[in-house]
Order: C-alpha cells, then sequence, then structure tokens
DNA sequence: CAGATATTTAGACAGATTTCTAAATGCTAC
DNA sequence: GTAGCATTTAGAAATCTGTCTAAATATCTG
C-alpha cells in the first residue's frame, strides 16, 4: 500500500468523506452539504483521495459520483493489520 | 481513536519505526542504526508516536527502550476498521 | 447560443511538518 | 566531580498542507 493512502487518512475531512461514502455514492454537491469549507477545498480533498485510489468517480450528466473504491478497502485493510499484527 | 494516530502513521520513517518495534522493543540507539537522520530528527519521530499513545518507554539506566503500546493497538485496529467496514 | 448549475484549476497565504545544528539534560563510571 | 555516552530540547530553514477567492471548464435547459 502506498504512502498516498496514509496521507490521505490523516485528515478527518477526509476520513469523513470516505465515511460517507461507504453508505452510498454521492455526488459532489452531496458531500458538500456535509461540511463548512468551500467547493474548491472539497475537491482538493477529493483529488488526494482519488489519487490514494481510495475512491472512484463516474460522471452522470452535470454531477460526478464519487464512490469508495472497495476493491483497494481490502487491500488497505490488510496492509493496515499487517503494521501492527505481531 | 484520535487523530494524532492517523497524523503518526502518515509518515514512512513513523511507520518503520513501528516495524521495528513489532520484533522487539529497541533503545532510541538501536533504532538510530536503521536511519539515516540525525538523531534529533528520530527523537523528535519518537515524541510524535508517543503522543499518539503508539509506544511506550522504559528507562533502563542510560537507555530509554521503547515498545509498542500494544492495549491501544487494539484499539487502532478496530477503529481503522470500521472506516471502511461497509 | 445563452444562462444556470456542477466541478476543477490556478494562484496565494497561513500554519504545520520534517529536518538540521547546537546546546541542554540525565545517567554511568572512573 | 569530570568525562563520556544517550537522549531531548530549542531554534531555524525548507517544504508541505489546508484553505480561500477568482477564474476556467463541462453539462443541461430553454
Amino acid at each position: 500500500m502506498s504512502n498516498e493512502v496514509f496521507k490521505a487518512l490523516a485528515d478527518p475531512h477526509r476520513r469523513r468523506i470516505l465515511q460517507l461514502l461507504k453508505k452510498r455514492s454521492m455526488s459532489v454537491t452531496d458531500i458538500q452539504k456535509h461540511f463548512a469549507f468551500t467547493g474548491a477545498t472539497l475537491s482538493h480533498h477529493l483529488d488526494v483521495l482519488k489519487r490514494a485510489d481510495l475512491v472512484t468517480t463516474e460522471r452522470r450528466g452535470q454531477f460526478i459520483h464519487y464512490a469508495l473504491n472497495t476493491s483497494v478497502i481490502e487491500e488497505v485493510l490488510s496492509a493496515f493489520y499487517s503494521l501492527f499484527s505481531c
């Protein structure tokens, strides 16, 4: 697992975004409703998550939907587990 | 689990330190042998891990031994797991 | 096409992080 | 107590990060 994943998880706003996406995939506008910062800032956080391969995107007309990249999550969990397990 | 834990894990050198401590507790001098940076820098990284409660310390004479805080590791793993599990 | 909404990009700034050197502190042993 | 090794603290420099405003790009609708 890349360093990008750990860096992406280091910010509480980004972890909150992941938790929101755990329930269902959401458009940027939907995600935005849960935060006080600007759209530009949200876009930056989403970019960090995307580069870490933690989320995927899909355009649906005007909207872009973000979703957890479930195929990577398994990998992330086992890497995290092996970091600690003795 | 606090934000401090995630921030502590965001640095590759600190993750490497944790992996070393997974095998056995070590003095600062022993840990130092695995890294190119200065003792002051190592001391800083150890401080971050300590504040995140990921490691414990014990003085043995001249040396200070660092060890994984195993009681916290369980907590960290389950928090991490719940961040992703659907 | 023109206007409205959705999202990203560019550029700037403040604060945090990593690293260093130099100095301080703590312990051991002569 | 002085010398030496182990570790931390202080302070500074360089880089990185989170945030903003303003502008650009993309899509939809009339």
